[in-house]
DNA sequence: CGCGATTTGTGCACGCCTTCACAAGCGCCT
DNA sequence: AGGCGCTTGTGAAGGCGTGCACAAATCGCG
């Protein structure tokens, strides 16, 4: 068993395999995998094929093998794939053995709910500390955890290495608290704030904005309303289920 | 001035413009472009040029200028874009003047927060409704609305046209929950619950899963980890400012 | 009235991603 | 041992999206 497929770089420092250069589509899919290999787990299932498991997860079975084949051959032809085998893998290759510290900054309306989603603990990821910039905020108890103003932001990173930072303030404030992070060493964001974040090209954002996403579907609405109000007004079939990712 | 550009389809009911057909990855970017475009109009900006436009909103300017070519030739060569004109045109093209009405299930820890949100009603939604089916929390006053049981959906749903469903409950009653809103009639849905929902292919779906974007930047985390740790370790640039949408 | 500066709109080529279809491989049953 | 059915892994084709580079169009100025 051990390492089968060691990636491309021959040059490689210790066991870490180099990465055989994931497509992005592949990557932004492999954590629904692993939610429905985790739920397969749960329900005893030793091993999945590709068409159960793409069902599991809401994918083209063809493109699961194809995403699968991209970190290596770890299936059975004619069994299937090995389900706590796979886990590890993508566990591995999306790093989350780390158990990564995040940081949240912004602890108002949507920070406050961040702050105690059960999601992120569950799934390999430790929130270490709460930052605000409101004096009345701070010293606020959530979740077991202290909100401590802003400025201590730097302190913090120093003692705890902070892998990603999360911002959930109003937009006016997203830029400067962006330009904090990245000075404290952070080099991968995630912004719930609407607006266009500047970043060093080594700093990696994502962006959340839940009123895109209702616009989005807004726009679906309005196109399918005015489909059915035409002469050949039919079930009006298009994309549906769309994940987002990049 | 008035209607340059009506679409394609030449039989055309009253003054709505067909659709011609938009690109989804345009679609993604046209509520980014109307952000940045109330931003630049607040700010008393008549006309923006493309260049300006895309720095705006993050984006390449032949993108932006391909983008908007779809909905029609709203710019002036030699001078650029009336920001007024597109705001409007944007917000007829995404549905934004018919102030949808949203209905959110799911008044937990992530509900509550959404219920509060104030970027949806600043940008052309109507939260008319909360539900849940914890006995506890119905009766609850959340920002001016009062929470009801998920029973009531459907009567809810006959008196007010629902055009939005956001669910944002545990995972283990997303399906159920959109089992009901389809069955009111609803067909757009935003779902915050990890899973797959199965919904008849009428009905548009879009997930967001904030735990799956963490993930996702941890990847990119333990890839730049990796590449610095090796010899040629450079300044390790790659994709950032990666922005959510399908 | 003509010219140059500026900016839009777009044809074209390239690359990524998806999907199909099938050969190769594996286990089981006879 | 041999054959059969099942499943993976992948070559190839097609479609979609991006970005370049430039022609067309408009405005302002002399």
């Amino acid at each position: 068993m051990s390492q089968q497929r060691q990636g491309s770089t021959p040059g490689d420092a210790g066991g870490v395999p180099a990465f055989p250069d994931l497509p992005e589509a592949t990557i932004a899919r492999l954590p629904e995998y692993l939610r429905a290999l985790h739920h397969l787990a749960e329900t005893g299932a030793e091993t999945v094929s590709s068409e159960g498991l793409a069902a599991a997860a809401g994918v083209n079975s063809a493109k699961l093998r194809k995403d699968l084949s991209h970190l290596g051959s770890y299936g059975t032809r004619g069994v299937g794939y090995d389900v706590a085998l796979l886990v590890d893998q993508i566990e591995h290759i999306l790093g989350l053995d780390k158990n990564r510290a995040v940081c949240l900054v912004g602890v108002g309306n949507l920070g406050h709910a961040l702050a105690g989603y059960a999601g992120f603990a569950s799934r390999g990821f430790r929130v270490v500390a709460l930052f605000d910039a409101d004096p009345n905020k701070v010293g606020e108890r959530i979740n077991g955890l202290t909100v401590r103003h802003i400025d201590d932001l730097n302190a913090v990173a120093a003692e705890e290495s902070i892998a990603i930072g999360v911002i959930a303030t109003p937009p006016g404030s997203a830029q400067a608290v962006a330009d904090v992070l990245v000075a404290a060493g952070v080099t991968s964001i995630l912004n719930f704030a609407p607006g266009v974040l500047s970043v060093p090209p080594n700093v990696d954002v994502r962006k959340v904005d839940l009123a895109i996403e209702l616009q989005i579907l807004s726009f679906h609405e309005h196109r399918k309303a005015s489909l059915t109000a035409l002469p050949g007004g039919r079930s009006a079939a298009a994309g549906n289920q769309e994940a987002v990712g990049s």
